[in-house]
DNA sequence: CGGTTGTTTGAACTGATTCAATCTGTGTGG
DNA sequence: CCACACAGATTGAATCAGTTCAAACAACCG
């Protein structure tokens, strides 16, 4: 089985991006002409640390980042996705999460003290954020709802549903993007059991695997075992 | 013990609420002189419910609030809680989580049609309501580590000593405003299970308890066990 | 080829759930 | 003031889902 997948994740066009997700063209322009870099970010290498000054606005091109944060015994606990097209806002003061890349990534990196202003001075771009703002609030409350109160085998398939709307896949077939450790650092398990969860998918007919790619035959049934409700994701 | 405790937060002035957590003066009474309306929210009963319009501002002047979820099998999860001071942002479309009162509350509700334009029209305000949201996004990933990464009593320790911060209580004692079921449902747990833990505390001397009063002989200890670290609560 | 990362499997163990019963305050109506 | 209903807390026994530890295996990379 394929253990090092390409980057298969293309790159998209932010500025086409943030228009589809809803923002002004001439807004977008705006953003678009932002100073800003391009950086490769690797995976498994550290990108931005716990507790570092976070004023910096990202935007993801291709590939995948988590933002991940540590209990004090060590284990470690991802606490959000950004897949290409979305973006991780700088706040003031130190961050308490870290931030490091699944898949090889391109992210443009923005400073805050560009970014605010361009925000305060467009009441739309505003709007627009908040926006984005409250569709991460929604999924984090999912993520909660998953870790809480759903048995392991939902918790995975849940990752997965969601992972397949926000790479924009069909519901048909997916390339799973995770390590099995990367899947229980999301849903609160040990990746001993994920690969239990993931057999056990399989031999109840859910998925078919091949490497990293997964075909689901039966899509309805499959979102049912992970009692998926994609509304959340607007 | 006192089954029912009467509701012992006291009311806040909201105004002097929104200037000590940094807005200033005149702005803090323009959002206190918006059109709104005080309302009495009774515990247990439905306030607002998953999957409904939710374009109202509400604040919470006393009391407690939670937001919460329904997984598809009806287990529930409290997915946020807001203390007095704290409030509760209009998102346009339905919502995905519904309200409920914690402990009889007096919540302020305005429209938000009325508070869209004045947030639009000062972008200090609008920098204030992101750093609120902010930091309810640092307790929602603080929440995730809680119920994926620790142990049932971190769990419920953890929950005791954020409460405690957020209800402005001091480190050694505190009400706890919750049931066991109320706490089983942040926590992502049966209230069979909080039970137990409540009493492995107490016998280990971790803490007193005296109805819904409880003691904290060695808040240090006590916030290790919890692995609490206030640093997120800003 | 050797090193590294990720996947798979087994056996023993344990923390938490489930189900069911009991107990204890509180408030209500007679 | 008592009887009763009710919400919540407590306890026990059986069960089970998920962890832990350890080892083996597979795929890719330089």
């Amino acid at each position: 089985m394929s253990r090092h997948p390409k980057s298969a994740t293309t790159g998209v066009d932010l500025r086409d991006k943030l228009i589809a997700a809803g923002l002004e063209p001439h807004l977008a322009t705006i953003l678009d002409e932002m100073p800003a870099k391009f950086t490769q970010v690797e995976p498994r290498k550290p990108f931005r640390e716990e507790g570092a000054e976070r004023d910096e606005v990202m935007f993801v091109r291709s590939g995948l980042l988590c933002k991940y944060k540590s209990d004090s015994s060590g284990r470690r606990q991802i606490v959000a996705l950004r897949f290409p097209g979305e973006g991780i806002l700088p706040r003031d003061g130190l961050a308490d999460y870290g931030i490091q890349a699944i898949l090889r990534s391109e992210v443009k990196i923005g400073r805050a003290e560009d970014f605010d202003p361009i925000v305060d001075a467009h009441p739309a771009m505003q709007r627009f954020f908040w926006k984005l703002i409250q569709r991460n609030e929604a999924i984090g409350y999912e993520w909660l709802v998953n870790c809480g109160r759903r048995d392991s085998t939902a918790r995975v398939a849940h990752l997965l549903c969601e992972t397949q709307m926000r790479m924009h896949a069909g519901q048909a077939r997916m390339t799973n993007p995770f390590t099995q450790q990367q899947i229980a650092d999301i849903t609160g398990q040990t990746s001993v059991n994920v690969n239990r969860v993931f057999a056990d998918l399989e031999r109840q007919g859910l998925i078919k695997r091949r490497g990293r790619d997964i075909q689901i035959p039966d899509p309805a049934e499959f979102r049912r075992v992970a009692s998926f409700q994609p509304g959340y994701l607007r």
